[in-house]
RNA sequence: GUGGCCAUAGCUCAGCUGGUAGAGCGCCUGACUGUGGAUCAGGUGGUCGUGGGUUCGAAUCCCACUGGCCACCCCA
């Protein structure tokens, strides 16, 4: 094999486009229903942009990100996730001037270098939604409302939600204090990597799979929220219930990148393994300020699709197939110019029609029709055009019809309102 | 970055303890000068992931690399 993809990457086509198109769809109808318009930044960013924004001392920038240096000696970066670049556009084309709230959402996709496996790649997508100017527990809702209907829509069913409030500036050390406290009496019990982020990030050994027990008896965030986190949180629980969004608190819920704070959420698929969250994201009120603009409070949830369309396949949600081949025209003798005339008149009814271009015979002719699954086929033979006449052979059931070629449009279209 | 399993035709795979490749499906053609799906017959198709080693001889044994899957780490 001379060129391969590249590790981690994957050729879209075919039946799985379908799948694409329905999450694409969904996302952008669940959008227009709720007023978010779409943005389209860049795949390249300076590289600071996300050492900034998504934390130095993350994984995703300490060993994920595809940085390169251009031509012109500018570290650059493929982008590893969809809020900073989103960010950065927000306070380069200074949209506090539009004044508040501000909605957007993006679909595309991120790249990040790690060990591909089920529910993860090198290259993967995501859409994601973001939510501008307010500090309300309203828009936390909305945003978690708005991630629940487009999962819904998009066919699955077999999900939760799970939400957690981790703080703000002022509450948070207290709680990391308070873990470090405990953990402190457990340290020996820990396993090995908990004892390394026993120092690099308390927060992490909340979700060791080894140490469940353990952490299932740690002090909760919640327990240590300040009167205005409490509030925020208590009132976004209300506002979800109104909502009928059923949701889970799960006081170990800490998500890995720097810039969230008070609320933050994941939504999980239960057949899907290991990597189980198809959405996460949360709040983060202090990024934009911190990136050099104004102070505008925000949140916002990102999608990966590779990972819905697991969940998909898992739950075997029936999709629209994203090509339905309605009429193939066949042709035989010198007939090609009345060919040509009737594909170019169905297809201003909106029929999709494919046409020989091989210049095969007939039987040839109708096992591709077959191939490519058209619904019809117009046979358009110097036979049948002496009197005036083309075939037009249902595929499925394999009955042929003797149509007079001034109806040929008519009976087409008649015919598929009763196959469609 | 770590670990386990894996890599033979377009696809799914067989090939036992080493003797220079096979099946099914697919694809093409014909039976059927102008009627697809079914059947039958014939045909096309692989430097056995790459490189090295052991051997008279390697798809088969050994090593490395690359890639895949799954898991860890972490995340969508």
């Amino acid at each position: 094999m001379k060129y391969a993809r590249i590790k981690g990457t994957n050729d879209i086509y075919g039946d799985e486009i379908s799948y694409w198109y329905t999450i694409e769809e969904s996302a952008k109808k669940v959008a227009k229903l709720y007023g978010y318009g779409e943005i389209r930044t860049p795949i390249i960013e300076p590289t600071e942009l996300f050492i900034r924004s998504v934390g130095e001392e993350t994984d995703i920038v300490q060993k994920e990100m595809y940085t390169f240096e251009d031509k012109g000696g500018r570290s650059i970066t493929l982008r590893p996730e969809g809020t900073a670049p989103v960010v950065r556009a927000f306070i380069e084309n200074s949209f506090v001037n539009k004044g508040f709230p501000q909605r957007y959402f993006y679909i595309g996709p991120m790249f990040r270098y790690e060990r591909p496996q089920k529910g993860r790649q090198r290259q993967f997508h995501q859409v994601g939604f973001e939510l501008f100017g307010s500090e309300s527990p309203l828009a936390d809702a909305e945003i978690i409302h708005l991630a629940v209907k487009l999962i819904k829509e998009i066919g699955l069913s077999k999900f939760k939600v799970v939400i957690n409030s981790i703080g703000c500036e002022k509450c948070r050390p207290k709680y990391r204090d308070a873990l470090k406290q405990y953990y402190a009496k457990h340290i020996d019990e820990v396993c090995d990597d908990c004892k390394r982020r026993y120092d690099t990030n308390i927060l992490r050994l909340l979700d060791c799979k080894v140490d469940m027990e353990i952490a299932n008896k740690a002090p909760k965030s919640t327990d240590y929220l300040c009167g205005e986190c409490k509030e925020h949180y208590e009132n976004l629980k209300k506002h979800l219930k109104m909502l009928d969004v059923e949701f889970e608190e799960d006081h170990k819920l800490v998500r890995g990148l720097d810039y969230y704070n008070r609320t933050v959420f994941e939504i999980r698929h239960e057949l899907l393994g290991a990597q189980s969250a198809i959405a996460g994201g949360g709040r983060y009120d202090k990024l934009i300020e911190m990136m050099g603009g104004q102070s505008v409070p925000a949140l916002g949830f990102a999608m990966g699709m590779e990972r819905l369309i697991i969940a998909m396949k898992a739950e075997g949600v029936k999709i629209e197939p994203a090509l339905v081949n309605h009429v193939y025209i066949a042709h035989v003798g010198d007939v090609v110019e009345t060919a040509l005339k009737i594909a170019e008149d169905l297809r201003r009814q909106n029929i999709t029609v494919v046409m020989d271009v091989m210049d095969r015979g007939l039987r040839a002719q109708l096992k591709h029709a077959d191939r490519i699954g058209a619904l019809l086929t117009v046979i358009v033979g110097e036979n049948e055009l002496a009197e005036d006449i083309v075939i037009v052979k249902d595929m499925e059931s394999g009955e042929d019809s003797r149509v007079d070629i001034n109806f040929v449009v008519d009976f087409v279209l008649d015919k598929l309102n009763e196959i469609l």
